[in-house]
DNA sequence: ATAGCGATTGCACACAAGTGCATTTTTTCG
DNA sequence: CGAAAAAATGCACTTGTGTGCAATCGCTAT
């Protein structure tokens, strides 16, 4: 009774004494395709269920490819970022995969000190859906043997592969949307985060705007967040000139803004004011919202991870460009025909 | 120029070649209090900076702990939750661990091989936050040296860590904020999960109601969600006598049940209804609801998972409590002194 | 100069798996 | 029944680490 010895993991050879084979048999037992009889096939399965043995994956990766697939992720309680990780998590899930996550912060040293945990852990592949490592570390991490798949990224960087959302079209879309509900004073809200992806938006949106001879007032607020669009209505409806249709780079700000313009200003949307956002979060379809926005389809992008993960050789470093999903809700009047 | 040998990892091997070292020398090099002198460290270092070399974490998992914490979880993308993997992982990070995550499906079954999976990555702790493991893969997993943490899951468990907020109290504490905004007819919303907690908050809610004589009008709708609750108001708005008092057991359910509440059937809140919910989520404090509820202390609830995963030792089975933080807001009444 | 001593270093093993190859065992077929 | 083919098995090596132990190196004190 009084031999209490740590608790610690059975191994196969364990197995395999008890089953009084070799410990190849019990390797075999485990490994598809491999040539056991039944006889000993049962043994070890009998031995192995009454020990509790479960094959160490771990030693299992020092050899061929471990299955892990890293997320480096910041800001996760965003909606739109914990859809995309739960998302991606299923579907590698269902493909053999494991998945690590990082949480990191989105400046360079912290998203460099993710990727390096990365190799550290042998990860087939890693997943960067925020910040942006230095060109160095991803050609380290190429040269390991060790896929890098940026989304929502800066496509300049070579030898990653890298998906993304069509910004450009949604720009264009979003004024489409409010200059057909008669809007003629525009506004647009972003954030301090000058993300790529964000800028782009931005950016189309403006020179779109211009194209048709409409000047767009472009307010920066702070952090992509609920509060930072609400702190940019307080600015936008402080100035004497307030926009009648507003595009949001991101639902958040659009949520935010759209309380303040509504509890604080007293403006009905969408008669006094449109608003369209970017990313159709969840509370974006709420019925105190009716936001209309564009949909990035997660689940089609987490489709496009797993098939490069399958097919490495695909990874050539053009970047994949999804169309967003327009979502037509009521914080846009509608054209009229 | 043609001998394109396919990347792969470079190993201590391949550094002590080029340092001109052994091995050994390598591994002392990456091992805290080892012996190794500064020339050769500064060898070592150059070589491996220059081949990009990593340590292999699995391959030091296999002869110690192996660092991994796995997170067991589902409804990733519901506030809370993505709220609680974000803290996990962040603080996790912090003291040396890394997380991996299983998504997976409530049903006992899908969290079974969640388990098993964790068993088989040599994790030295799983950490589920949703779903309950039978009690006999626990058990194995023990056995195996291996922590098991469950948060606000039902703590009939035994051998494993339990760790979760104090139901009771926020059910007690709801019907004394409802009561003392004068509510006469009370209501509670509850979804068709029946989790230990949050059976726990309906029963306390009601048995405290019943202790001061009033009777509480139970609904059960859907899946733990917003549109639940949208499902809930309707059905209670729909009847004869309608509540002027509401409890959703979660902030989710609550937020959908003012939508509809104010929206379809023209209630104001707090004046014709008050409404308390459970989790405090980010929504919860947006403008267009500003929700009185009780506030999950994840920080405190992480500090505690990772203490008990440093300290294994005082893992020893009772359920640990937290208490959960009341939020005041204007979606109750204040009490008349 | 040489013994003594502490700091380095390398060998060899352990960790837990998968697998090529040679060796048995079993099955099949003449 | 016996030979050939097929299947099953075990040995030994591989993967990348960390570390105990013994050997070596460099330095100091006698």
């Amino acid at each position: 009774m009084s031999d209490l010895k740590p608790p610690s993991f059975v191994s196969a050879q364990m197995v395999a004494d008890r089953a009084g084979v070799s410990r190849s048999a019990v390797s075999r037992t485990f490994t598809d395709g491999a040539s056991v009889s039944e006889a000993t096939r049962r043994k070890v399965l009998e031995a192995a269920d009454a020990l509790g043995y479960h094959v160490n994956h771990l030693a299992r990766g020092l050899r061929e490819r471990s299955n892990i697939v890293c997320l480096v992720v910041a800001d996760m309680t965003t909606p739109i970022r914990a859809r995309m990780v739960d998302v991606l998590t299923r579907k590698l899930q269902a493909s053999g995969k494991i998945t690590m996550v990082i949480n990191t912060e989105t400046d360079t040293e912290s998203v460099s000190a993710a990727l390096r945990q990365t190799l550290n852990y042998r990860a087939d592949a890693t997943v960067v859906l925020s910040g942006t490592p230095p060109a160095s570390l991803i050609e380290t991490c190429l040269a390991n043997g060790q896929q890098v798949i940026l989304i929502n990224r800066d496509e300049r960087l070579q030898g990653s592969s890298n998906l993304g959302v069509d910004n450009a079209m949604a720009g264009r879309e979003a004024l489409f949307l409010l200059r057909r509900a008669g809007c003629e004073r525009l506004g647009l809200i972003t954030s301090n985060a000058h993300t790529a992806s964000l800028v782009e938006r931005e950016k189309v949106f403006v020179a779109a705007a211009a194209a048709e001879g409409v000047q767009v007032v472009v307010t920066e607020a702070g952090p992509t967040s609920y509060e930072s669009g609400q702190e940019a209505a307080r600015r936008v409806f402080g100035r004497s000139e307030a926009p009648d249709g507003v595009f949001c780079v991101t639902d958040l700000l659009a949520l935010g803004f759209m309380d303040v313009a509504r509890q604080d200003f007293g403006l009905k949307i969408p008669d006094d004011l449109c608003v369209v956002g970017f990313d159709d979060i969840e509370q974006a379809g709420w019925a105190s919202y009716q936001l209309t926005t564009f949909r990035q389809p997660l689940n089609p992008m987490a489709d496009e991870v797993v098939d490069l993960l399958l097919q490495p050789q695909r990874a050539v470093s053009e970047r994949r460009m999804i169309e967003p999903i327009p979502v037509w809700r009521r914080s846009v009047r509608p054209g009229k025909h």
